[in-house]
RNA sequence: GGCGUGUUGGUCAAUCGGUUAAGACGCCUCCCUUUCACGGAGGAAUGACGGGUUCGAUUCCCGUACAUGCUACCA
């Protein structure tokens, strides 16, 4: 028999959510639904000097954007409620002293300047000592101290840590089920902080408390973790629940595109995507990040392309709903090693979404930047609703312009010329090979087009090819100045389609009003 | 510095000892299209290095190099 499966995210509400975080969600989010499983959302909120007003609900509306919402967390609540660790901070220090009476922990009183002090005098500049074995002999603490003094200091309401305290020689194994066994040397690990002097616990303490507690079995987080791996399996082991620890994976890094290392946000800013999931507004300095939706990104599309960053299905599909994820997504298949991102592929599984979306759902999409663009060119959306922007329209117009759109606002760039005229005409385009035979053509098929019994593309085309050969042209001479006198540009659909969507008027008045 | 982890084209990556070392993105050429895309066909481009093990190594082992992470009363 075997425990039902329960996951965790639990991020630190210090600002944007990342795109790593993201991708640390989809494969909890993944693995517990393949499993019929619980996805807890656990907020790690022990450090008080790096909280962050906002974050918090900002993560938990990342998740619902990406369609990965928790089944547990501080919205939802749950069996193993609160799930905000600073609301839990009264249990911890059981667990502490629970520790500090089986020997494995002990109080530690020294000052940050006392600590320092010992990092360079047993230590050197690039290589400073730690509180370990070698040194906690020479600090104050209830190792080094008579137990009466350490009574003293407790009793005079002294401030102190509780330190882990990590054995010596001990070689520590680790089974990840991305990197299979991982040793440690214990007597290279330091004496880690558990409990703060504020009372909180450290991540140490509380991960393993709090994973204990909400029963989570299967634990995955990022590679930067692996170094501190050490120290949760001895708590797991010293606080007598081994048999219940979680079995972990440590993730490995998303890479910045260029060079090496973990891509950061600032990257982001650097190279110009987005890396952050939504756009992220600095509390304090007001400073906005972009994020992924706002950049136009679909979230399935985001999800798509983060599930094959750093995993691989081993068949040769990478469009996968996320149903299609959540069947297909194995642990095993995850890679060990760092994924740099390429925003050029991220872009391409957008414009895959895009290509493939039915036009209602592109058009409730895109009318957004629609709308915008009307405004900024002054036209009153509402007004213009009346005339020509009815949803039936929309959607025959993003059913043209869909191939072209890689990111949302891709859709006002190409389409705008079905909404308003045009408010740059690229004349350079077609300015060398003009003469008066053209002009002469268009002022006529203009006054003809006037009289054209039936409008629609067929006819238009039909006409434009009869005066053209009348006027002694080629279809081929033609065919660009009008796409350049209806679009402004080099670009978009067919030309007779669009005159025919954009109405006899206004075709013949962007005809007319082009002199070169 | 120490410790951990990693290393297949520019990028994402398949291969679970025997292949002409897939595929995708990007790039280039051509076709389709009297625009731009989409689509189609093709092309350039890969196993860090050195030792083993083996009839045979990209694949297993060891070393080197390089990269990266960690080394806080941050997560």
């Amino acid at each position: 028999m075997s425990k039902k499966v329960r996951v965790r995210f639990a991020p630190s509400p210090t600002g944007g959510l990342h795109l790593g975080g993201v991708r640390t969600v989809l494969y909890n989010y993944l693995f517990a639904r393949q499993h019929g499983g619980d996805f807890v959302l656990r907020i790690e909120d022990t450090d008080q000097a790096r909280f962050v007003e906002g974050a918090e609900q900002y993560i938990m509306d990342c998740l619902k954007w990406c369609g990965l919402e928790p089944d547990e967390s501080p919205e939802k609540g749950g069996p193993f409620a609160p799930y905000r660790q600073s609301e839990r901070k009264h249990l911890y220090y059981e667990y502490a002293q629970k520790l500090i009476d089986s020997g494995h922990a002990y109080y530690a009183f020294d000052t940050t300047e006392e600590i320092e002090k010992m990092r360079n005098t047993y230590g050197n500049d690039d290589h400073k000592a730690q509180y370990d074995e070698t040194t906690r002999g020479y600090m104050r603490n209830s190792i080094s101290l008579p137990p009466d003094e350490v009574v003293k200091l407790l009793e005079n309401g002294t401030p102190y840590v509780v330190r882990i305290k990590m054995p010596v020689n001990q070689t520590i194994r680790l089974t990840d089920m991305i990197r299979g066994e991982v040793t440690f040397d214990s007597s290279l690990v330091d004496d880690k902080v558990l409990l703060k002097a504020d009372g909180m616990p450290t991540y140490h303490l509380a991960v393993v408390v709090d994973d204990y507690l909400m029963q989570i079995t299967h634990a995955f987080r990022g590679e930067e973790w692996l170094p501190s791996a050490p120290v949760h399996v001895l708590l797991w082991e010293y606080l007598g629940w081994k048999e219940h620890m979680p079995l972990w994976a440590h993730l490995p890094l998303i890479l910045k595109p260029d060079g090496n290392g973990k891509l950061s946000k600032r990257d982001g800013d650097r190279l110009g995507f987005p890396v952050f999931a939504m756009n992220w507004t600095d509390p304090k300095t007001g400073e906005i990040t972009k994020g992924f939706r706002e950049m136009g990104f679909m979230p399935q599309a985001f999800v798509n392309m983060l599930a094959l960053l750093g995993w691989n299905p081993g068949v040769e599909k990478e469009i996968f709903t996320l149903d299609e994820l959540i069947m297909a997504f194995s642990i095993e298949r995850v890679h060990k090693g760092g994924a740099k991102f390429d925003f050029e592929k991220a872009k391409w599984f957008n414009n895959q979404y895009i290509h493939h979306a039915d036009n209602e759902t592109l058009a409730k999409l895109a009318m957004p930047y629609i709308e915008d663009g009307l405004k900024n060119t002054g036209i009153n959306s509402r007004a213009y609703d009346s005339r020509l922007m009815t949803y039936d329209y929309l959607q025959r117009v993003v059913g043209l312009v869909k191939d072209r759109c890689t990111l949302l606002p891709d859709f006002w760039a190409q389409a705008h010329f079905f909404f308003v005229t045009p408010e740059t005409i690229d004349v350079a385009a077609i300015k060398d090979k003009w003469n008066d035979q053209k002009q002469q053509f268009f002022s006529n098929w203009a006054a003809a087009l006037e009289a054209l019994p039936e409008w629609n593309e067929q006819a238009i085309e039909a006409s434009c090819n009869e005066h053209a050969l009348q006027a002694g042209l080629k279809k081929g001479d033609v065919m660009l100045p009008l796409r350049i006198m209806l679009v402004g540009g080099k670009y978009g659909p067919g030309v007779f389609i669009i005159a025919d969507m954009i109405g006899k008027e206004e075709t013949i008045k962007r005809i007319k009003a082009v002199h070169l």
